[in-house]
DNA sequence: CCAAATGCAAGAGCACTGCTCTCGATTCTT
DNA sequence: AAGAATCGAGAGCAGTGCTCTTGCATTTGG
């Protein structure tokens, strides 16, 4: 009942082993993967049984969950840093600084942006506290765009005209984010973020095994294209 | 011993249960989708014991590795089919067919397209019967990509370099498909795939829950903008 | 044409999973 | 100090993949 810090000895007890128990699904997911992630398992290293372990989380889709938000967060800090690290470079050069970030991340983390961004976990409903921390590297390739065009650094003109419904979708953006992005912008910005998912996705779940060998430059190469497009338009 | 046609009647029997038995599992699959995918199941409605199935499939894999190589030709056969009935068009609007055909399966078989292009399953290692046809999708993009240099319909020209060790692989892609397809024309080409892939995943994956409400408009500009990269370059 | 070899379905069993419930023991609150 | 809340352990249920044995049916060879 007591949810603040510096409770009776008990509290303390409780939030250290409930900190441990993640920390050692945390390690399970990183070795064996999601759908191999047994509470019995972590129970059995955290040296209790698996009904204690329901004592801290009640359910094995809350502790990937608890999972899911840390791993959401990691990717984000990751993505920002990048994004607060490049503050004077062009929008092109801090898109590649992102994305190079991103890929990387999820190359050491290859299970958890599976997790993240692979098929959802079956029967699993991610639940409302997912979505903000789920937004933090979306929102730093918007924060981008958005310095670059009050820059005058990012093409705006609207080749294509964007159909009404999807407008009225990325008016919404721009009020929820507080930022000036054109519909144009909004269209490329997020076309980079799918590429950037898909390319990452075909690299890390084998679909460029014996076809690109050299991953690192071809990510650059497209990286690199996909950057400028990304402010210059076609 | 006698692998053809038309043996015994035992011979058929066999393989008209392992037919079944796939028919089932595939209902499954769509069903509750790949992980929750059981053997035992799959046994009780087809109406025999659990250890009966391990005489048509020696392993739950190697059952979703049959539902794979299905899958994979079944979104293969839609995307053969969008590019020979686009032959005369121009590679842009055949590119735009092929993905929204490539959608519509996604969106049509939802846990068969996470099994194929989601996170592979855990400790799952995809045998190398798998390879070629899931190279058929890959192998319509390249093909409307080579007519569309054939005819002088796509911009050919490299603005941005390839990286030497790319270019290998680009050559080695040049030679196993008999396609002469220019670095700058491959490196698009394997942009727009991804762009496909992210953004089918996005949707499919509920990344643009909230955000995007008119998913088919929203698919559809995207793919404008995207098919007019893809030919035109930058 | 009958006997031996083979294919098959069923059942029991092993080790594992998520999860629930009960039962003492410890700890916290009053 | 008494009562209430919390905790770890254990047993148990229903499910999983997979193996092995057993008895029956079919196919094949002499």
């Amino acid at each position: 009942m007591m949810a603040s810090t510096a409770q009776g000895a008990r509290a303390l007890a409780r939030a250290q082993i409930t900190h441990d128990i993640k920390a050692i699904g945390r390690q399970h997911l990183a070795d064996y993967g999601a759908a191999a992630l047994s509470l019995r398992a972590v129970a059995r290293d955290a040296g209790m049984v698996s009904s204690a372990v329901y004592r801290y989380y009640p359910s094995r889709d809350n502790l990937l969950t608890a999972l899911i938000v840390d791993a959401y967060d990691a990717v984000g800090a990751v993505a920002e840093e990048a994004l607060h690290a490049t503050r004077r470079r062009s929008p092109s050069s801090r898109w590649v600084a992102i994305a190079t970030n991103f890929r990387a991340w999820a190359r050491a983390n290859q299970h958890e942006y599976a997790l993240l961004y692979g098929s959802p976990v079956p029967g699993y409903a991610a639940p409302s506290d997912t979505i903000s921390p789920a937004s933090r590297v979306p929102v730093a390739l918007l924060t981008l765009l958005a310095d670059g065009v009050e820059r005058g650094e990012i093409h705006t003109a609207t080749e294509i005209p964007t159909p009404r419904t999807v407008h009225a979708d990325f008016a919404a953006v721009r009020s929820a984010t507080a930022m000036d992005l054109p519909d144009a912008v909004l269209s490329r910005g997020l076309i980079a973020w799918a590429q950037l998912l898909g390319t990452v996705g075909l690299e890390l779940f084998g679909h460029l095994h014996n076809v690109i060998h050299d991953d690192d430059a071809f990510f650059q190469l497209q990286l690199q294209r996909m950057s400028t497009y990304l402010v210059a338009g076609e």
